[in-house]
DNA sequence: ACCTGAACACCGTTCAAGT
DNA sequence: ACCTGAACACCGTTCAAGT
């Protein structure tokens, strides 16, 4: 093991995983996914940024260890729900779009890393173990949970990225009508306020919703 | 406009956006993502990477513009298909795939940008008509249109991090069924099979006919 | 009009050397 | 053992100056 460890001898460091992770988040939260960089995360720790590649191998590292931060607790959305075995994945892919929310670029991070920690790989169980109770052989609720995740962060992705489009970005609501009712798109128009519809709330719902009634007519 | 031309005069441009566009789609699937600089691009156009910036505002300009031309003729697999409307939508999610799988990191590019091109746009519309055609109210569709596009996304893009997944990664299947099987998961073990499946294809399927399940039944 | 050359303000990562 | 200082090999972007 050559992790650090402080056995009796020399300064208490003044770095540890804990601690670099939670002002990692909060930079991430204050400045967004761009503007964290390993430079920038040691400046708030008030240490040289060679210092953070003793308890982080790489910033992809550190990147997965905050994803597998961020899902800490997100499994135990199953347990305080009664309801049946549906209303406990919803209850789950909810707890994962909010937990995924909670951070600035939040879903980003998600996406990019691939975590094996204990929070993820619990949360994983924890869908499998609803969807096998209720009947579900293993192969076919591995595949529905990968539905359900990637369903959810492809969603909260497209949310959060809506979330920060400000005027005249490349997301920007009013220049997205003003293209498509400029151009030919008839169907588009007509969906228009759907489409640039901030409530995304009930667009989770919507989709969450489908793939649920898709699971129970397959039951 | 002071977008390059020329009218008779001067030299003609070693650079244009379709040509760079060309060059910046084979450096990515030669190289990935990650390895796509501008300087690098220039290098590849025998230019100087300040060059570049006369065609693209910026490097999130180019890739924006290589998501809308991986999009190039999707929106054509809902005409080659002669099904029902959900078997057009299903065409049109497939074709969406494939396109992202085209290319090295495709679904990265895709969702790392926000192109209101006519390719997407064109492809936007046309899922929508195939909806409403079928009777389904505009808002609907468009909630649906969604749902769909998010799903392939966040499903295109596991499956290409699982793809380049080398030995011992971070998408590392027997890593990943290693530490299921050493750890408390009873029903991941359970699920093993078909949770390091690398038939994505199959994947996919299932969460497509889920999401059309779900729309039949809601129709 | 189009591109070069050079600069500006950064990056992630490594590693000898200090304490 | 833990961190500094300094370097290495890069980035995206800007812009005066050349042709």
């Amino acid at each position: 093991m050559s992790s650090p460890s402080n056995p009796g001898r020399g300064r208490p460091p003044r770095l540890d995983r804990a601690r670099t992770l939670r002002t990692a988040l909060d930079l991430l939260d204050r400045s967004g996914l761009d503007a964290l960089t390993m430079r920038r995360l040691a400046d708030a720790m008030e240490v040289q940024a060679g210092a953070l590649y003793r308890y982080f191998a790489t910033k992809q590292d550190l990147l997965t260890a905050m994803a597998e931060r961020m899902m800490d607790g997100v499994a135990d959305a199953a347990g305080t729900c009664d309801g049946d075995w549906s209303e406990q994945l919803a209850a789950l892919a909810r707890a994962m779009r909010t937990a995924l929310l909670a951070h600035r670029d939040g879903a980003r991070v998600f996406a990019g890393t691939h975590s094996t920690g204990e929070n993820i790989l619990g949360f994983a169980d924890t869908a499998m173990g609803v969807m096998r109770a209720a009947g579900f052989p293993g192969d076919d609720a591995a595949r529905a949970l990968y539905t359900v995740a990637n369903f959810t962060v492809g969603h909260t992705l497209e949310e959060q990225a809506a979330l920060q489009a400000e005027d005249g970005g490349p997301a920007d609501p009013d220049a997205l009508a003003d293209t498509v009712t400029a151009g030919a798109y008839p169907h588009l128009t007509a969906g228009l306020p759907a489409l640039t519809s901030t409530d995304f709330t009930r667009l989770f719902e919507f989709g969450l919703d489908l793939l649920l009634e898709g699971l129970r007519s397959r039951r």
